[in-house]
RNA sequence: GCGCCUGUAGCUCAGCUGGAUAGAGCAACGGACUUCUAAUCCGUAGGUCGCAGGUUCGAAUCCUGCCAGGCGUACCA
């Protein structure tokens, strides 16, 4: 609706230039906005005042002319005004709004989808989370934020890809081993401190256990370094099944896993060092391998490779970023922890060093989530291994609640997670107003079966009747659905639908409580029934891109 | 110190990349179930958009400087 009046603007504008009532030919970008207020039209155009230097006229002057050469053949415009600064307000003709409804009852699932994307290869990577742990709620954010990125670019046409990388290489990972390895020994009696810098989770007392009932007391009798070796492999493997089935019990599912440390045994890693060396990009200091990312726009030129021998993850990543366009990406997407912020400078730099351009890399920040009970913050200590993992959550609130409400927030605004919030089921909590939508519709067709009643289809003598303002109002809110769409993806910002779907609840809400959809009229009854199975639709496809599901009943 | 993010109603947050009189939910108060799910709705009240300048027809939005909070600033990941 907002392009067709866009056309028509630009259309008058022409017709006006050609009959002499604008003298310049030149004009700007035609930005159509929806007024927040409704005395203000359904759009209105800033155009006029725009004009007004290049035409050298009065604002008015120039929105007169252009409403004077409206082409308005279907009659889409009920009325136009002028408004003080020189703003053009168009109110829609009712009725206009209507074809909306036949369009998402064809396109269903498909409504709103688009190919702005055309096709191109983008690659979602989030997550990532090391093997040395479970997921913890934080993860979930980043879980949730990234899956609906996902599902909205995959709707606007792209070509998408999610991947999970797994530090499986260096130092945490040994970190791993020692510690289930000390844990092992101390199940076979033996006095040893716990170390501070081991990982104190009880799962790796469990993940011990696992590897005495497989093993018995063998590694004890292995060299040190080999038994260690094996716990970290063993635990690793673990924690990563662990990972993917909480994942997978989330709605989350990742199209390729891939290995940091295959980046190593497939030589990746030296070939893109010897590469930045032999171009002067990597020099040697201190005994140190430092790449040059000041060149690149960095603070400060990064360390590659430590002065002991050992390579640092920065190395890596390079390597992998390089990998992950060298696949043939168009873009990539990483979506990190906020507290990461300071390393995108040297992943840019090692991007550009590598011969791809920065702008095809984005990083999506997303900020810390605070646990909390009632109100009253959750104790977490990752180093005492005291927390609440994404396990728990799940279980407990369940996997619908906890992903609405991660995508309840811009994703760069810290995200209070209330515990006992997500479990309530009033209007304090957003996922189940949304999710009763559906439900209430849903009941809506069952009880009009039992009567014997069906939808009537799309008969615009029918769906005419629609004309209750609560009834536009919805049709017009269902309208603009593709372009929360479009703006979603475009901006990378999930949280859009989000609040798109809590706008369409709230319009329904109000509209259900004032109208009865199933009545004594047959014609009346038929066109709501399609107006709110339209509702039910677009419900349930934003909900899809959330990753949240769309009960019949509650 | 420097860099990034945040600052909007008592609380939690939106605000469509510069538009007109700044919006929701919660909490408070007052109403609505013999009718399709009250897990809902309607109404009332609540604001110097952190502060100060600047840009312009027009600023919560852009720029500059402060103030407050968070994060980062490793030869950690």
């Amino acid at each position: 609706m907002k392009q067709k009046i866009k056309n028509l603007i630009l259309k008058a504008a022409l017709n006006a230039h050609e009959k002499g009532d604008l003298p310049s030919s030149e004009f700007p970008d035609v930005e159509v906005d929806t007024p927040r207020i409704e005395s203000q039209g359904d759009f209105s155009t800033n155009i006029a005042m725009v004009m007004a230097s290049v035409q050298k006229m009065q604002p008015k002057r120039i929105a007169e002319a252009i409403i004077k050469n409206i082409d308005d053949p279907k009659g889409i415009i009920s009325k136009t005004e002028i408004a003080v600064p020189g703003f053009i307000n168009f109110f829609i003709n009712n009725l206009a709004w209507h074809p909306v409804l036949p369009r998402i009852h064809e396109e269903g699932d498909m409504y709103g989808s688009s190919d702005i994307g055309k096709g191109s290869k983008i690659q979602v990577e989030f997550v990532s989370s090391n093997p040395t742990g479970p997921l913890h709620v934080g993860h979930g954010r980043g879980a949730a934020v990234g899956d609906a990125m996902a599902n909205i670019l995959l709707f606007c046409g792209y070509d998408v890809e999610k991947e999970y990388y797994i530090n499986d290489s260096g130092r945490q990972i040994n970190t791993l081993g020692r510690s289930v390895f000390l844990r092992y020994r101390q199940l076979f009696g033996e006095n040893i401190d716990f170390p501070d810098d081991c990982y104190q989770g009880d799962y790796i007392r469990d993940l011990a256990g696992l590897i005495k009932e497989d093993k018995g007391r063998t590694l004890l009798d292995q060299k040190e370094e080999e038994a260690v070796h094996y716990c970290a492999q063993f635990a690793a493997k673990n924690i990563i099944a662990g990972i993917r089935d909480d994942l997978k019990s989330f709605g989350v599912e990742f199209d390729n896993w891939f290995s940091e440390q295959s980046l190593y045994d497939s030589g990746k890693v030296d070939n893109v060092l010897n590469d930045f060396r032999s171009r002067n990009i990597i020099y040697e200091k201190d005994g140190a391998h430092w790449f040059r990312t000041k060149d690149f726009g960095d603070e400060k030129d990064r360390v590659v490779v430590r002065n002991n021998g050992q390579t640092t993850y920065f190395a890596s990543d390079i390597a992998y970023h390089k990998d992950k366009f060298d696949r043939g990406f168009e873009r990539i997407i990483d979506i990190w922890g906020a507290d990461h912020h300071g390393y995108i400078p040297r992943i840019k730099a090692s991007i550009e060093a590598a011969g791809y351009s920065k702008d095809r890399f984005d990083v999506i920040l997303v900020q810390l989530v605070n646990l909390l009970r009632g109100g009253q913050p959750v104790a977490m200590s990752t180093r005492a291994g005291e927390f609440i993992t994404l396990a728990d959550v799940i279980s407990e609130v369940g996997s619908d609640a906890a992903r609405f409400i991660f995508l309840t927030r811009h994703h760069e605004s810290p995200l209070d997670f209330d515990l006992e919030l997500a479990k309530k089921k009033t209007n304090e909590n957003p996922v189940f107003y949304v999710q009763y939508v559906h439900a209430r519709i849903s009941s809506i067709i069952r009880k009009g079966r039992e009567k014997g009643i069906k939808e009537t289809g799309w008969d615009e003598k029918a769906v005419s009747i629609l004309k209750e303002p609560e009834e536009i109002n919805l049709i017009k809110s269902l309208g603009s659905y593709p372009e929360t769409v479009r703006l979603s993806a475009e901006f990378m910002e999930p949280h859009r639908i989000t609040f798109y779907l809590m706008n369409l609840a709230s319009s329904f809400h109000t509209y259900y409580n004032k109208h009865r959809v199933l009545t004594d009229d047959q014609l009346l009854t038929g066109a709501r029934l399609y107006l709110v199975v339209a509702v039910k639709k677009v419900i349930k496809n934003g909900l899809t891109l959330l990753g949240v599901s769309a009960p019949e009943k509650m």
